[in-house]
DNA sequence: CATATAATTGAGATTACGTCTCAATTAATA
DNA sequence: TATTAATTGAGACGTAATCTCAATTATATG
């Protein structure tokens, strides 16, 4: 798994070590489907046998975004959202309210003017995050809503 | 205020009841300058001296998103920022990771795309939040950053 | 206007999530 | 193998948010 020999420079270089806690949790993290939050980080450790306390699997996640592996994708349901970024291309997220289903889309367009608008504004983009809410194909079938129609008719 | 007459229509159509509360919380959102956290909203319905508990904000945030009037904009040191939206242009925002700043931007042709891209998919959107973290334009030059440069270097 | 009724409120208890502390352990190095 | 600074886990702690429930009140109706 090449990841690892990254996060295991990633910690030389600032003096921190690569320990079987580290390894289990780096571990872990590749071996579930991309998205993830700390509850299933944590199933995921229990099923593998490995007794990791809570305050590592905290301390260790900071870890891991800071050397790029993952990052934090979107809030859902008032948690975080994590997903594995080593070896996968840059893509943002659209997430069904009713099923919970999230899609992932990739399109350099507007990444291209998202770039385009950081510069007119000098500012220097570390992260992005667009994040669409509504209704996938299914449940707005179900729902009989109108995908052509721009608003969303409140209820009742 | 004409949001006030909205929030009521609101109320009205599920046999809610437009209490003092309600009504002094919509105009404590009303006079705040528009990104807040609740912490902020409850110094205003102090200054304003309405003592409503901690239970009935939390209870009405969620009404007035329903009803429209305002938005979760975006994650911010680990508290939520709402805006009012009533009245307002819908725009994405840039957070400065060094000194907080909110920078607000609005670009239609990043927002046709993303409506093409849910058309695609046969995605029903109700709301869509494009954030941007990174240094603007005065932070990134305390920090040497080179606005050109595509990648964020890793510290050391 | 008086009454009926379902919605609302506030105080405080409770939960949920994450951080912190500190003594014991251990990875890395030489 | 010895040295040393980093790490760990258990549990205490902090804080935001939700829940409970008795008392109150907005609204509809006659
Ligand atoms: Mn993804
Ligand atoms: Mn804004
Ligand atoms: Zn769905
Ligand atoms: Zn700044």
């Amino acid at each position: 798994m090449k990841g690892k020999d990254k996060f295991k420079q990633y910690l030389k270089n600032r003096n921190l070590k690569f320990t079987p806690e580290r390894k289990d949790i780096l571990e872990a993290v590749f071996s579930l489907n991309s998205h993830f939050d700390i509850e299933q980080l944590q199933q995921k450790l229990k099923k593998m046998n490995k007794k990791i306390s809570r305050a590592t699997v905290y301390r260790t996640l900071p870890l891991l975004i800071e050397s790029n592996l993952i990052k934090e994708t979107l809030h859902c349901q008032s948690r975080v959202k994590y997903e594995r970024i080593y070896g996968h291309l840059p893509h943002d997220h659209m997430v069904c309210l009713r099923c919970g289903k999230i899609i992932e889309f990739r399109n350099e367009e507007i990444e291209k003017l998202q770039m385009d608008t950081c510069r007119d504004k000098g500012f220097f983009p570390v992260e992005h995050r667009l994040g669409i809410k509504g209704y996938c194909k299914e449940c707005a079938e179900k729902l009989k809503l109108d995908i052509n129609s721009k608003k969303v008719y409140s209820k009742k």
